[in-house]
DNA sequence: ATTACATTTCGATGATTGGCTAAATATAGA
DNA sequence: TCTATATTTAGCCAATCATCGAAATGTAAT
């Protein structure tokens, strides 16, 4: 009962929802980028995507000085991918999930890399 | 994003996710059948009764003085029956689910109305 | 009516959790 | 080596949550 308590809790705050579905949207994100998104401190953010991790919902990969995170090969695989499947056909329209994707869009218009030196994206 | 968090909270306590499964396995339960099983205060799972009823999950019938649970319809559709067979499969070998299974079993033998009175089933 | 009992609501309490800042760790570049 | 930056860890605080006992509510039976 201990690995589903860790997902369902993981999944039971709003800004690790918005985290996993922009995970979901744009594939993989360093850290400063899903701080950028949702607004919090840096050291918030990790412990969420340490939360998320701990659950086995997402997988990082270390480049540099980037932490980027995406989902997990298990979070695409039944059967808790049906979970997933549910999350995006229930949030696909939510108004924050809607405005953390333009916001996205907008971040990772150039790179991951310059977007965390700048603090803000500068180019076209 | 409500809606989500609000069903995905209610998941994330290990009293709640007893309850469903037992539920799922039982049909029907009144509240003091509930309440032997986790062995918490009558006031507790109530608590618990209504945050799993406010998330959609499960419906409520009032016979008497006895107020019987089941899985809601809600539960049992598209989409969110994805999540519940995940809870099915993850859990269905969980220790404690099994141990709950066999003792529901002994509280199901007598009638809840029964069972409720003496606090214990004598019978068969 | 009065009693008995199932359930819910209320108020208090201890545990958990999400948030922050500050400090520590790790890495790239000057 | 020294500096700058990304991330994590540690320590703290406020808010939330699970739990309980007590009181309130609703219902059945005497």
């Amino acid at each position: 009962m201990k690995n589903v308590l860790s997902v369902t809790k993981a999944l039971s705050d709003g800004n690790r929802l918005r985290t996993v579905m922009a995970l979901h949207e744009m594939f993989e994100l360093c850290v400063c980028q899903v701080t950028e998104m949702l607004g919090l401190a840096p050291a918030t953010v990790s412990r969420h995507m340490s939360i998320l991790q701990n659950a086995g919902l997402v997988s990082s990969r270390k480049n540099g000085r980037w932490v980027y995170y995406r989902l997990s090969e298990m979070a695409k695989t039944e059967p808790i991918v049906t979970v997933m499947d549910w999350l995006g056909e229930s949030l696909d329209h939510s108004k924050e999930i809607k405005a953390d994707r333009k916001y996205l869009r907008k971040i990772a218009r150039c790179g991951a890399a310059q977007y965390c030196s700048n603090g803000s994206c500068e180019e076209g």
